[in-house]
DNA sequence: CGATAAAATTGGAGCGCTACAAAAGCTTGC
DNA sequence: GCAAGCTTTTGTAGCGCTCCAATTTTATCG
């Protein structure tokens, strides 16, 4: 190991090839397929590179193969933690092909998103997904492959679609708390599009059972705080309510903030539902009951598509949704008296 | 906007030029320096560029120019969420000078630091940012200026520390339950380093008042679950206690789940103090008093000597701790009774 | 108006790597 | 011992851009 305390120019293959005594070509080689290297080249190769401290430059690498074997993910926060599942998802159906996923975030609230697709695709991945609300033109004058997720609203055209199926999710938990004998229900919801999915699923289903539609908050936020009004607008509006459905956890905690406020006991009094199964649901002291994504299959399926996209670049773009699951934890319970 | 149905070769500035009617040279000075470029050029290959789509490869751009004005960023799991604040803070004194920031996660729990640190470089970083666990090897045979972020075990020779004073931090905390009159506090520490850090913190405080000391957890994790087990602990061994500090917001809230299951009242009954001022200590429902790492500043300050680093590189990396501050909020209370 | 400076534009080499055809080295078997 | 058929290794030509010196155009002024 070569302590370089000056500065010196980073080493590349032809440094490595003259140290190994070896052509470039062979050191290229040993990179890419080292098994059609002779053991003693091979390992007087590595010995070389380890001995310069070489690292390969992927601008060349990129610039030369002209392909980078990643996929772009464009989320909107890195604070929304949903994306952390998707991109795990993807990973896992990526990785065995050799596939890696780079991240770009679109700064929140300063609509960065055709930046962050830009930079991605400056960057030559041959796939994209879009992770947060995307704009039309975004994607303008290019063909990578590229697909939705998460979002519903303004799909670019040639993209594909794949997300949650927010319909059955407000539908399962309308349909778990009728379950449990509810038949006072709320829902606090928000504006934005999952929302108004999970309200018409929670609307639908409610129909169904012959009870009575309870909405609050359809035209505000979707913060706690949002949560927490929307719960009290209920609460007043409708003093025998008995449970209340939230279109996310971060609303759900809003909501136990106002049984608080009210002295209600969650669940003996009321119980209370979200939406996305995130940490905050899954705390033992929270403990929500809640309906989870499933992200991770959705990045697993993302990831498959994209990579039958880039292969038969001719294939269709798909649409498809999916499921959410229900997770049933302390904060809903039987209707009590 | 030409539609290209059929799969084109993606557009360089060679194509750019020939459509612009100009050479491939000023198509390059109008993405690097358009002010030098007369407004007819410039117009007509601005226009010849959205007309075909194009975008620069950055690969390209790298390898031609040996430089890409982008500091990496590892770390290690992105659902801790105080990368975010360092990222905000990294960016906002970063995007003056024309840098962006590269993004990688080191595989939680795989150890995958050395290959993310690794990728990074692949990608020519200028300067690197360890905010994860570090391990001695991993930056063998480089120069690139590093600084380690949020961690102070094990930094690699060369690069520079810039961290959270933990250690002013459990005082703080000490201190502030201290000045509430409280006199029976009990500390919810954890293994590794931070905690260790807050943990003497806090015994310095507390030796100083010359108050008991009393450490559960110092062995197991920093989860909730931990945290409850050392509340519980805690509260079991010294059923005087009135103040509970946890090692962070996680343990904290193990510790509020604890109080609610010996019928405690939090603050009434028992103060409770957590450590980094996550979302969860900001949620009007928990509204949890809490010690913030300022990793904005961090942030910020790590920017600035990797920015002087780069420019001269004969500077000696730095040793700084920024001080955290104390956020009080509705779980903590002046003692009763 | 021509000379001179300043501004705008261009050509060509080279960044570090891969791809592919060509060359060199090894085995065989008769 | 040597041709035929392998495997291993090497040259060479780009990939899309930047950089800089050289060239052309335009502006300035005595």
């Amino acid at each position: 190991m070569t302590l370089n305390t000056a500065r010196k120019r980073r080493p590349t293959i032809y440094d490595v090839a003259q140290s190994a005594g070896v052509s470039p070509s062979l050191v290229s080689l040993v990179l890419q397929n080292p098994s059609k290297v002779s053991e003693k080249r091979r390992t007087a190769v590595r010995a070389a590179m380890s001995e310069l401290g070489y690292r390969p430059s992927r601008a060349a690498t990129t610039l030369a193969s002209s392909q980078t074997k990643s996929i772009g993910l464009v989320i909107d926060d890195f604070r929304n933690l949903w994306f952390v599942d998707l991109l795990r998802g993807m990973e896992s159906a990526l990785s065995p092909h050799g596939y890696q996923v780079t991240l770009a975030d679109s700064r929140p609230g300063e609509n960065r998103i055709t930046e962050a697709t830009d930079g991605l695709l400056s960057m030559h991945v041959e796939g994209l997904v879009i992770a947060a609300e995307p704009s039309e033109s975004m994607m303008a004058g290019t063909w990578v492959p590229a697909v939705v997720a998460g979002w519903r609203n303004g799909v670019p055209a040639g993209a594909g679609l794949i997300t949650n199926d927010d319909d059955a999710g407000g539908r399962m938990a309308a349909d778990h708390l009728l379950g449990l004998g509810h038949t006072s229900i709320g829902h606090l919801s928000g504006s934005g599009g999952a929302a108004a999915h999970r309200r018409e699923g929670f609307r639908s289903r409610v129909l169904e059972a012959g009870v009575e539609v309870r909405i609050a908050g359809e035209s505000r936020g979707t913060s706690e705080e949002d949560g927490y009004a929307a719960a009290c607008e209920i609460l007043d509006r409708f003093p025998d309510t008995t449970a209340l459905f939230a279109a996310n956890d971060t609303m759900a905690l809003g909501a136990l903030a106002a049984a608080t406020a009210r002295g209600l006991s969650v669940p003996a009094d009321l119980s209370v539902i979200g939406y996305d199964n995130s940490q905050l649901a899954k705390s033992r002291y929270l403990d929500m009951s809640s309906v989870d994504n499933r992200s991770d299959i959705v990045g697993v399926d993302v990831a498959n598509t994209l990579l039958a996209r880039i292969q038969d670049p001719t294939l269709e773009p798909e649409r498809r949704l999916i499921r959410p699951a229900l997770v049933v934890r302390g904060t809903t319970a039987r209707i009590s008296g």
